[in-house]
RNA sequence: GGGGAGAUACCAAAGCGGCCAACUGGGGCAGACUGUAAAUCUGCUGUCUUCGACUUCGUAGGUUCGAAUCCUGCUCUCCCCA
């Protein structure tokens, strides 16, 4: 299948430029997209980028990241908000030098086969650039007519716009585009891929490339991944959700996928995942009948895990998941199945509390715990109140107001897991 | 500057001498149900040594056997007229 219609039966593209498909057919071509390097590492907003690369390997042509080192330095118009901070060099390298290495989990960098992946960094070729030089070879082949007709430009010109637009943002799409014209003259890059939003951007590039090259290029976008109910993809309560693991737990990113609506989990699956469109079919079909299951959430945060951290993630996800979510013996089973490392994992963030090991060993009775000793509670008259409505678990076991704790209630011999309803989870650490 | 209204728990808003720890709605928390969803239903939502006691209704006093409720001073908010 071509690459074109590959992209397209996943919901991949957006809008294209006429004769991509052949152009694509005829040859093995090179594409790129941009990737911010506003920190190091990437979170699952650039993934869509990244699973456009990583189609284009697939289908036998070549894909190159650019880390925008320069352009992220003067911040795009057609974001939405304000100008954006300016990045030093130093930092620049080190996001640059982490973005790799998340990238080498999706991509081939280091084969020797012709398609093999490539990142370059538009502040090499731009650092060196004269501004005289800049206009010269590069402004004056673009009216100011040409890019104030972008949408991105006019609508920081309207007056809707409270800040205006500075110059050095106007010139943004400059920069973008002759980032294209230099992967066309340096690598016979043809292509550039982007979210809908790049259009304007991207076009400015194919236009560099006609009117100073004679050359032809392509533009290709993908819709803006947006949830159905409207909030913004890609955020927790708690931010960005990471591909790097210190930022985001494997099992936070696990739970994010599993937790999407059923709606979006049918476009994320073909946008995410590699699975073939016969899989992702009968998986949707099967979803529908028995939605209970949620066989594509499940597949869709497998895939994922997966690819983006490792089987082992997974399969600790997937314990941790069924202490966090099941009930009972099972629930007790894989508490104890944790090691310390993955409780400490888990509960990062719930509130914690420390204990001597003798107060344990002599017995704590419930309310002491959840109220003086943790602090996790405001008053024995709240905590009573909730041990009588049933809602305070011990190791996941329910209890009454009657419980003590003592040595057999420790697990992995150092904590005691407390909890309120489902939600309210804290961690008694025991110490010597 | 003159006149009027008001200040109640997380928010809104009842109560106007004892039956008020304070109606009701929202929010929050929990329970049931469920798909770690949505909706729905139920309970809780001042503190404590919890079948009882204690401290709360802007603030400081006063009247009274008894005050969120009546009186006085103070602070603040809103409205109308200049």
């Amino acid at each position: 299948m071509s690459l074109i219609k590959e992209l397209t039966w996943r919901g991949m593209i957006h809008d294209s430029m006429p004769g991509v498909e052949e152009h694509l057919n005829e040859a093995m071509r090179a594409g790129y997209v941009g990737v911010d390097p506003t920190a190091d590492s990437l979170h699952i907003g650039h993934l869509v980028s990244i699973m456009m690369l990583k189609h284009m390997q697939v289908a036998g042509h070549k894909p190159i990241a650019l880390v925008g080192g320069a352009t992220g330095m003067i911040g795009d118009p057609s974001g939405k908000s304000n100008e954006r901070n300016l990045l030093d060099e130093e930092t620049l390298r080190k996001n640059q030098e982490g973005i790799k290495n998340q990238l080498k989990r999706f991509l081939d960098f280091d084969s020797n086969e012709p398609n093999v992946a490539e990142l370059v960094n538009n502040y090499d070729w731009m650092k060196s650039f004269s501004f005289l030089d800049f206009i010269r070879d590069v402004g004056k082949h673009i009216t100011v007519n040409y890019m104030m007709a972008k949408d991105s430009v006019k609508k920081r010109l309207s007056s809707e716009s409270a800040d205006g637009m500075s110059f050095t943002e106007f010139t943004y799409q400059l920069v973008q585009g002759f980032d294209f014209l230099q992967l066309y003259r340096d690598k016979n890059c043809t292509i550039q891929m982007g979210g809908s939003d790049q259009w304007g951007n991207i076009t400015t590039g194919t236009e560099m490339i006609r009117r100073i090259d004679q050359g032809k290029a392509f533009a290709v976008t993908c819709p803006l991944i947006t949830k159905a109910d409207g909030s913004k993809f890609g955020k927790t309560e708690s931010g960005n959700v990471w591909l790097d693991p210190e930022k985001t737990s494997p099992y936070k990113f696990y739970q994010f996928w599993l937790n999407t609506s059923d709606e979006d989990a049918a476009k994320y699956i073909k946008i995410f995942t590699l699975l073939d469109q016969k899989t992702i079919e009968t998986l949707i079909k099967e979803h529908q009948e028995e939605p209970h299951l949620r066989k594509l959430q499940k597949t869709l945060a497998e895939e994922l895990t997966v690819m983006v951290h490792s089987k082992e993630d997974l399969d600790n996800a997937i314990i941790a998941s069924e202490v966090l979510f099941k009930k009972g013996e099972e629930a007790l089973a894989g508490l104890k199945a944790m090691n310390e490392r993955l409780i400490l994992d888990v509960f990062e963030g719930v509130p914690q509390a420390e204990v001597s090991k003798s107060e344990i060993s002599n017995g704590l009775s419930i309310i002491e715990a959840l109220v003086d000793k943790g602090g996790f509670l405001k008053s024995n008259g709240e905590a009573r109140r909730e041990l009588k409505q049933n809602a305070i678990s011990v190791n996941k076991q329910k209890v009454g107001e009657e419980k003590e704790l003592n040595t057999d209630d420790l697990i992995s011999d150092k904590f005691i897991l407390l909890q309120k309803g489902k939600k309210n989870y804290y961690l008694l650490n025991v110490v010597d």
